[in-house]
Parts: C-alpha cells; sequence; structure tokens
DNA sequence: GTCTATATCGGGATAGAC
DNA sequence: GTCTATCCCGATATAGAC
C-alpha cells in the first residue's frame, strides 16, 4: 500500500493549508509540494480540491463523533458532561487543527459541510443536552439553557487553542507582562466553570 | 461630498464581504457591484483589495478602542467590567460584523493586522487586567487569570453572534427541538457568569 | 499510481479617456 | 472622481505519456 502512503501525506499537508489560511486562502499547489507528492494526486485521490477539503473534515471531525457516541453510553450525567469537555481539551491538545476548523466552519456557517460532517457537529448539542436534562431530572443540576452552556464553556476552549498565535504575536507583543495562560490553568478553569454553571448546590 | 458617498458604500459592501467570506474568499468585482459603484474607485480610495481590508478592519476596531477607553476612567472596577460586556453585547447586536471579523483575525493569528488595529485589539486585555487587578486589590474580587478570565465571558458573546448562521443552518435543522437561545437569554446569562467568576463573597 | 506539460479562466490591478 | 476596456498573473484543473 505504497498507494494510500502519498493519500496520508497530501491529507496531512493539506489539513495543515487549510487550517493555516481557511479554503480559499489555501493554495493546492502549496499543499503538493508540503506532502512531496505531485500535484495531479490530489486531484486522482479527491477528485478536486472541495472533494480534499472535505476529506480533511471528515477526518478531523469522525474521531469527535465517536467520542461523543462513546461517552453518551454513560450514566452518570456529570460525568459525561466532564468527561466530554476534558476529552475535547485532551483532543486540542493533540491536534490545535481540529479547534481551528472548528471556528472556521462556524463562521462560513456551515456553508461547505456535507451532510456527513454536520452529523458530527449536531451529535455534539444533542449529547449535552441530554445530559443536562438527565441531570436535571435526578435533581442535581440547575435548569440551564442547552446552547449557552455549551457556549459558555468550549468556546473558551476553542478560541484558547485557535487563538495561540494570536495572543502570542498580538497581544504578548503589546503588553508582554500578561502571564500566558497554561493548559493546567484553562483545565482547572473549565472544570472551574462547568461546575458554578451546573451544579444544583452551590 | 458626493465623493466620499462612494467610499463609504464600497466599505459597507467591502465589510459585508469580508465578514461573510473572509479576506481571501471576498472578490472585488462583487464588492463594487454590491456598493453600486465602478470598480475602478475601489483602487482609487484604498490602493488595493489590502487596502480595503485595512479599512473595513479600522472602521469596525475604532469604536471599541474608544469605548474602552471612556470605561477606564470610571472608578468602581465591578462597573467597568459590566459595562464592557454589555457594551460589546450591544455593539455585536447592531453590528455583527464585528464578531465575525474579530474571530477571522483571532484565526489568522494577527498576521493582516496593522500596529493601529492590533493597538485596539490589545487595549482590550489591558483594560481587564487593570480592572480585575483593581478589584482584587480593593478585596472585591478573587484572584483570576486575566485572559481565561476574558476568554470565558468574551468568547462565548463572540461564538453567539458570530455562528448565528451555523446554528440556524446546522444545528437546528438536524436537532429542530433545541431552543435558540434569545439576546435577553444571553445577557443575563453572561452577567451570571461574570459575577460567578470574580466576586469575592458567594 | 506517478509525472510533465498545458489548457483555461477567474480575479486583481492598471491605462487612459472623460 | 468616474468609467470602459484590457492586461496579466496565478491558481485550478486536465490530457496523456510512462
Amino acid at each position: 500500500m505504497a498507494t494510500d502512503e502519498t493519500r496520508d501525506k497530501l491529507l496531512a499537508a493539506a489539513t495543515d493549508a487549510f487550517v493555516e489560511t481557511g479554503f480559499s486562502g489555501a493554495r493546492v499547489d502549496l499543499i503538493a509540494r508540503a506532502a512531496k507528492a505531485n500535484k495531479a494526486m490530489i486531484y486522482y485521490h479527491f477528485r478536486d480540491k472541495e472533494g480534499l477539503y472535505q476529506a480533511v473534515l471528515l477526518d478531523l471531525l469522525a474521531p469527535v463523533h465517536e467520542h461523543v457516541a462513546r461517552l453518551d453510553t454513560i450514566g452518570d450525567p456529570w460525568a459525561r458532561l466532564k468527561g466530554f469537555y476534558e476529552g475535547m481539551i485532551q483532543r486540542f491538545l493533540q491536534r490545535p487543527a481540529l479547534a481551528r476548523i472548528m471556528l472556521h466552519e462556524v463562521l462560513a456557517g456551515g456553508k461547505n459541510m456535507q451532510p456527513e460532517t454536520a452529523r458530527a457537529f449536531s451529535s455534539i448539542i444533542g449529547f449535552v443536552s441530554r445530559a443536562l436534562a438527565d441531570g436535571h431530572a435526578a435533581g442535581r443540576f440547575k435548569a440551564v439553557h442547552p446552547m449557552l452552556f455549551h457556549l459558555s464553556v468550549l468556546a473558551p476552549i476553542l478560541i484558547f487553542f485557535a487563538g495561540a498565535d494570536f495572543r502570542e504575536r498580538v497581544l504578548a507583543e503589546v503588553i508582554p507582562a500578561l502571564p500566558q495562560p497554561s493548559l493546567p490553568n484553562l483545565s482547572e478553569h473549565v472544570a472551574d466553570v462547568l461546575a458554578r454553571l451546573v451544579v444544583s448546590h452551590p
């Protein structure tokens, strides 16, 4: 399977490119060069630039979908929520590309999303809604709006990872005294926010 | 000054375009048509596409900078913080473009930002840091990490506004039962988060 | 499956008249 | 300041040999 090897290299290079500059900003030519492959192979394996992007999207989001599906079988709603957001932090840590592509897609309004990838996104909010409802029914959670709750927890995480370059280049330059948040800071902080927002007894 | 009129129309059309698709996705041709102006006028008024983008950026961010500067003179640190985030919600409400361009810039890592616009961004985190420090010194605020605090409050607001299309098109379609958060929901929720994160006595 | 050479076209930019 | 016509490059995509 020397065949799929170049496919994989192309996919990896494409991920970097799309994540860096977005769909329209990425250059097919540069992707091929970065993958040390021939440009024509992109069209052979992925049909066109659009197909390549869809492949990247699916490659990044499929694991998230599985992650959600796995957690959804757990009984304790608190463990479900905590497991999900902590798991997302771990994933973003390994692949900051994931955070960036998610934000890109949100900004694009889902225009260039196919049903399969749309489902991966939707499964998240469905999962969170169920966990919140279960916890509330058991008298353990406060009543919160699922979307606002989810936004409050995930949005900071997303921008923490997707905006690392921004903080370094723009903010740190002008305000050097500002300490950069570390990962333990973030995890601890998120757990704190989570508990404050949802747990019944304050 | 029939002169500046077309300039303004171009700026408005460009704002829509850049905010919709990002810098590389926007088409100069379409911007001119949307503004009912001639394409050549873009190059006359703004030099090139890049200059047009910078003008849009500055037009959107300058008011934020002023907003921050005005609030920074207030004594009460709590009033400062609350005034800032509520003011941002009001601004985003009037111009959702602002939320979208800010996220675009964060994703771009500040690559296409000029010093003047960079300062507008930086002034925000500086302002927040001071308010937090003052409140803490007065024994009224908990000790929190300025960046994490700011992310926790503003990130959800940003994505709430920048992601409106996404929620409608992608999420609402798959999960129609999910109630869409309303603006009063958001404001109340933000005030709640703010208080929980920062105020000393729980 | 891999490569080179090339077709094709969209889009940013300019020249120059008015 | 405004407009038309046009240049020209860069980027996607394909043809076709190996």
